[in-house]
DNA sequence: CTATAATGCGTAGCTTGCTACATTTTATTT
DNA sequence: AAATAAAATGTAGCAAGCTACGCATTATAG
């Protein structure tokens, strides 16, 4: 039949976000949050709403939806930028930066669990394919500046 | 850094339903909704709505929705099954029929897209680690019957 | 300095995904 | 036959994705 790569991919998706979404309900933390809070953690200077859009090529609309709900969960505070007024600078609560270890290593876990029949060379090629096929079709939503550079890796 | 799959898919299937919906909006239609039709014209009988959540390993609730706004926009009619009258037969109206050439060539092209630039070999390796990824998570949702002969395909 | 452009954020409104529950009809047990 | 289980659908309510607006602030042009 058909290739049908973009029903794979859907079918995957789904299914990871699930699985993720599962391990993280002990902690009242979807996939999705799950995943901005360990970015939000990880970084030295407190992110504002525009460094996750970009990060995670996600629309504005998207990621404030998320941050509210994390915000009205008590995980993280906003606090304004004092040098720009625009900017509402993200930082992780102690009820946040509990969860960090923990969360990363379910995140961890669930990657792991992904590939785990395949070979290193398979790993290697799996992560070179969905990159190669994430080029292919040009990143389109969060159009973002252009970077100053444009070294196309 | 990480292996970061589960970022990976989630960005591809953004993009690529994007993708589809950008090429479908000529013809009212999302990417979701592009594909369901296009299952139901292919189909000699026509499906009910289990047949489209087994294919599609959807829940009956997403479904439904997608059904329901085909069916507003006047791309299918609900019939029902006089055999069994739990059932709702999907008939695919005129408006949907016409529809099909096209619809099948544009899921033909954003597929091809997706792996414009991968060797012969390459295709069939990504569709084989997509498969076993997909595979590996044991795929949740919509639990359904036990198909009577479990003979995995 | 002033006018215009760009940036960051907020909100409305939509589709698509889910869980959880109820309802009706069919199939199975007893 | 009657009771129970299973199956197909309906609906409420939520999260997360999007586009398309508008507003405030900063940066850039003239």
């Amino acid at each position: 039949m058909l290739p049908r790569y973009g029903h794979y991919i859907r079918i995957l998706h789904c299914a990871t976000d699930q699985a993720m979404t599962n391990a993280l309900t002990a902690m009242e933390l979807t996939a999705a949050q799950g995943h901005v809070m360990g970015y939000i953690t990880h970084r030295e200077q407190p992110p504002c709403a525009r460094d996750i859009e970009e990060a995670f090529h996600l629309s504005h609309p998207t990621v404030s939806g998320i941050l509210s709900r994390l915000e009205k969960k008590g995980f993280i505070e906003f606090r304004p930028d004092e040098a720009d007024r625009r900017c509402k600078r993200i930082y992780a609560l102690p009820k946040g930066l509990e969860l960090q270890e923990t969360m990363h290593r379910i995140i961890q876990e669930t990657e792991a669990a992904l590939v785990q029949d395949f070979t290193p060379e398979e790993k290697e090629q799996f992560g070179n394919l969905l990159t190669r096929a994430i080029h292919n079709l040009g990143i389109s939503p969060c159009k973002r500046k252009p970077t100053s550079k444009e070294e196309t890796t």
